[in-house]
RNA sequence: GCCGGUGUGGCGGAAUUGGCAGACGCAAGGGACUUAAAAUCCCUCGGGGGGUGACCUCCAUGUGAGUUCGAGUCUCACCACCGGCACCA
């Protein structure tokens, strides 16, 4: 830019505005009885006892990587600075905290790689996150800052997971209890099993369940870690692997997980990715007993009314009953292709167990990549065992195959061919029966036909239509013991630990006779120095190798897992409340304060436009996000809710996706694209109220757009001709020559500029304020409906307009700076001060300047007459077209209207000799006279 | 395959409940200022046709139907792109 002058001196202002913000604490935020100094902005425009209602606007919080911000990350952080701005203006006490989700993989793997304890790379990041993100003019409350991996910190999250240890799910009250409250059953007598019973129902507990084994990061991966069976991070293949985890019971919180979105303020899109993530579906279970022995094995459909039509069951291969049921020999007639296992080049197998041994090698060895990649041949292998159909007494071979899950519903389902296209396809791979037993309502060949139709060949349920099927065959089925109604969810409890040394440590030891919990005074428990980040030999984690930290006085060892990166990120928005608390996560008051329904008794008696809203008022970011940490969050929060921790039963009321910001060339902004574009040499050559600008100018919030920095200059001219609108250019140059040669202190050079000759007190004309109402009026609307962009563009409309005034009443003037501050603040800011001293102002606009600042500013409000003109040009059309304009008066009736209509030369003409069928007047919009031709 | 979203000039995008399509900005072209350039300011800028001219006229919001006095906006079908889920019985 060294080529360009520039527009006006961006880069004196912007760091002497952050200084000042910084130095006064203007955007800290008050909790409830916190004392406020008198001379505070916020105390000056609110006074020193009542507090305004709150208002909390959110970033999701970001890891700071090494690669430092690209463009895309500060969009979000940028609209969610101008609505803080822009509701201190309206008078809410605004909570806009910032801090660092900083435990994570990256760092970890750097230490792997250099020995360098990941804390030091971490802290590096977080400084050059932190200086990018300041040299924006966010107005933070920085004394709120936090970091998850700050001891401090992370005790909390410790402590969070120890009330989530000692805690059960109540299933009567639908909500999480003490474990204390969990009854013992009679039949449970000894300490052990006792131990046991509790260990298998708190929140948090432990599982051998297979897990996602990622060998290349040394680590297992939660299930929604894993794309396409490769790890998220790094793309790794993942395979299946039996392990002793630590797991959360998120699956009891499936029907509140569901049911409480309904009221959130989020898109439908993102509503809708939650409800199928956690996938509720009602179905019957449907017991069929198992040929030789007098066994039953249930099984989930939704389809119950075509148990007639079930003519095999399908185990999944890991089922272990399979065991108790395979015979010695494979029964007589078998043919050889069910033996097969249906892989190319594998021979029939001599007997079930050999069969069933193969099978299951062979599945097990598949890795989740090939389970969905070779999806379109299905495998299977007979097990030589059958069931009976419940309805029929009809014999079914069993069947496993990979096609069935073992982690959904029962392990097994009841095979339907006909309507259900996996089975068909399975059928015929294997020469299995296929039985009709809907009939669609189209009545073609139903099979294959998966909808709702009409049953057949289905004894009593003959005729039914579908749902009334369902409902008859369910009744017979309780009736009978043979099965019940259920709800199935595809929500799986929540693999909650890592083989990693940069997480948080778990608050558990352990003997021989199980595990325990530290007590919450020893937190927090902080993991020990390592030389070797490396998981032991052994597969276990890097903590395994700190002999020391491991094993207590006691004899008891500690739990070498650590918690994933979501655990910190579960419930940072609560600590923002109240950071430094020693003595608890959150003091309730303050919790109540910013995210209660009750208002504070100290209240305000008249509160600001808007609605008070539960939980968090605004939540902004990336999509990426609307599965993973949404849930687990919501999670957390709705346990918190059901100790009484919290008060409201969802954190995030209103929740925005920003959409991704792409690189110049429409590509996804990377490093290996080399398309990365850094806010630092955007605000180097443009500064940081014209990156404000084009991150906002760029299209509305929730799109995918691409990036032009071209475009930059737009908004970067458009901020010259402010400065231009306001400043002596006579004195600019004077300053620019100061600046070119001199030494001098930059805030002293500021005041060499001075205001434009044509600034003055004189009264604005009519044409001026309208000019201003019109730009007050779209810009709050468009600021309530978060639609930046075009809020931006009625900013430089009068821009535009006002340039061509002669007159620049400063009463005026100062209204548009209090517009433009949310958006470009330190501009703003620079004018606004030289208008003051400019003494410009009449009395009743002196008060203005009582409040130091433009932050605390009352946000203007515009009157709607002086909208309204004296006459309006109104289009008339003949049948939709247009065909002319006339000017009419504004308050003109209907009548009026169509008679002025009808006098138009133009239109006489056009409808001369043609028949007037009908003349639709719409008031403030337009006549049309449809004609017939 | 299923679910959700989006299709408007050369480009990013505007268009209250259906009511003047293309606000605002970028790019482009022309002009003023300048020795020259940069910056700035002014003008033009969806496409075709017509007029010396203020203008007139036809066609245009992914494609095709429909509803309506009137459709970018509503309905149906289709196409393309983006995002999510993906053997969940």
């Amino acid at each position: 830019m060294s080529f360009k002058r520039r527009q006006y001196p961006f880069h004196l202002i912007e760091p002497k505005w952050q200084r000042h913000w910084a130095s006064e604490e203007t955007f800290r935020a008050w909790n409830p009885r916190e004392e406020r100094p008198a001379d505070h902005p916020f105390t000056l425009r609110h006074g020193s006892t009542a507090l305004p209602p709150k208002y909390y606007v959110l970033d999701m919080f970001p890891y700071p990587s090494g690669q430092g911000l690209h463009v895309g990350h500060p969009e979000g952080y940028t609209a969610t600075d101008i609505l803080a701005r822009y509701r201190r203006a309206l008078g809410y006490n605004v909570l806009h905290p910032m801090g660092w989700d900083a435990f994570g993989l990256p760092a970890e793997q750097y230490a792997v790689k250099t020995g360098q304890h990941p804390r030091k790379t971490t802290e590096e990041n977080i400084s050059n996150f932190r200086r990018q993100i300041k040299s924006l003019g966010f107005s933070y409350d920085w004394s709120r800052e936090i970091n998850t991996t700050d001891p401090d910190y992370f005790k909390w999250t410790q402590w969070i997971f120890l009330k989530l240890y000692q805690s059960w799910f109540n299933p009567e009250p639908n909500k999480a209890e003490p474990i204390d409250s969990l009854k013992i059953p009679d039949e449970i007598s000894s300490p052990a099993e006792t131990r046991n019973y509790r260990d298998e129902h708190r929140l948090a507990y432990i599982s051998e369940a297979p897990v996602n084994w990622c060998p290349e990061l040394g680590t297992v991966l939660a299930n929604e870690e894993v794309i396409d069976g490769k790890s998220e991070v790094g793309g790794f293949p993942v395979i299946r692997k039996p392990m002793r985890q630590w797991m959360l019971r998120i699956t009891a919180y499936a029907d509140r997980l569901l049911e409480d979105l309904v009221p959130l303020d989020w898109s439908s899109s993102l509503k809708e990715m939650q409800r199928n993530w956690i996938g509720r579906s009602e179905g019957a279970e449907v017991q069929f007993s198992l040929g030789s022995s007098d066994r039953q094995m249930p099984v989930f459909t939704t389809r119950p009314d075509t148990l007639f039509g079930a003519t095999y069951m399908v185990f999944a291969p890991e089922h272990s009953l399979i065991d108790e049921l395979i015979p010695e020999e494979w029964p007589e007639g078998i043919p050889d292709g069910w033996k097969t296992g249906g892989i190319s080049g594998s021979e029939p197998k001599t007997n079930p167990k050999e069969a069933i041994r193969f099978y299951r090698e062979y599945a097990s060895k598949k890795s989740d990549l090939e389970r969905t990649d070779l999806a379109k041949e299905k495998t299977g292998i007979f097990t030589g065992a059958y069931a009976l159909n419940p309805v029929n007494q009809e014999k079914i071979p069993i069947w496993i195959a990979d096609y069935v899950l073992i982690s959904y519903g029962t392990g097994a389902i009841m095979a339907v061919p006909a309507h259900d296209s996996r089975d068909l396809e399975f059928a015929r791979q294997f020469n299995l029966p296929v039985r009709e037993v809907v009939k669609s309502p189209e009545n073609e060949d139903s099979i294959g036909f998966t909808g709702n139709g009409t049953s057949i060949n289905s004894g009593m349920l003959t005729g039914m239509a579908t749902p009334d099927a369902k409902k008859t065959i369910i009744a017979w089925l309780e009736e009978n013991g043979k099965g019940r109604k259920t709800i199935q969810f595809k929500l799986r409890d929540w693999l909650f630990s890592r083989q990693r040394y940069w997480g948080e440590p778990f608050p558990i030891a352990w003997d021989e006779n199980g595990h325990e919990c530290l007590t919450e005074e020893s937190l927090p428990l902080l993991p020990p120095d390592l030389e070797d980040y490396h998981p032991t030999k052994e597969g276990q984690p890097p903590l395994a190798r700190a002999t020391e930290w491991l094993n207590l006085p006691d004899g008891k060892r500690r739990e070498t897992n650590t918690m994933p990166q979501w655990a910190g990120s579960c419930w940072y928005y609560l600590r923002y409340l109240d950071p430094s608390n020693q003595q608890a996560l959150c003091d309730p008051a303050v919790e109540n304060y910013w995210m209660g329904t009750i208002p504070e008794s100290e209240e305000s008696s008249s509160p600001p436009k808007g609605i008070v809203s539960k939980g968090i008022d605004l939540y902004v970011g990336g999509a990426e996000h609307a599965v993973l940490h949404l849930l687990y969050a919501r999670f957390w929060h709705k346990v918190l809710f059901d100790l009484g921790l919290v008060s409201t039963s969802e954190p995030f009321f209103k929740l925005v996706n920003q959409g991704l910001i792409m690189g110049e060339d429409g590509q996804k902004m990377s490093k290996s694209r080399g398309n990365v574009i850094s806010p630092d040499e955007i605000v180097l050559d443009y500064g940081a109220d014209s990156f404000r600008l084009y991150e906002m100018f760029i299209g509305p919030l929730e799109m995918v757009k691409p990036w032009n920095t071209k475009g930059v200059e737009g908004v970067y001219r458009f901020l010259g001709r402010v400065w231009r609108l306001f400043i002596d250019e006579k004195a600019e140059k004077e300053f620019n020559q100061k600046c070119v040669s001199g030494q001098a202190d930059p805030d002293q050079l500021l005041e060499v500029i001075q205001l434009d000759f044509r600034i003055s007190n004189a009264p604005p004309t009519k044409e001026q304020t309208k000019s201003l109402h019109a730009c007050i009026q779209k810009t709050t609307e468009d600021l309530d409906g978060m639609r930046f962009n075009t809020a931006i563009s009625a900013l430089m409309i009068f821009i535009n307009e006002a340039m061509t005034w002669s007159e620049r009443p400063a009463k005026i003037l100062v209204e548009f700076l209090k517009l433009l501050q949310p958006f470009a603040p330190h501009l703003a800011e620079e004018l606004f001060k030289k208008l003051i001293e400019s003494r410009l102002l009449s009395p009743e606009n002196e008060s203005t300047g009582s409040i130091s600042g433009l932050s605390y500013q009352p946000w203007p409000e515009f009157n709607r007459d002086l909208l309204i003109e004296d006459e309006w040009l109104m289009p008339i059309q003949i049948n939709g077209k247009l065909r002319d304009r006339v000017t009419v008066p504004t308050g003109a009736s209907k009548e009026d209207l169509e008679t002025a209509a009808l006098a138009s030369e133009k239109i006489q003409k056009l409808i001369e000799g043609k028949q007037v069928r009908k003349v639709i007047v719409v008031p403030r919009k337009l006549v049309n006279i449809a004609i017939t031709s």
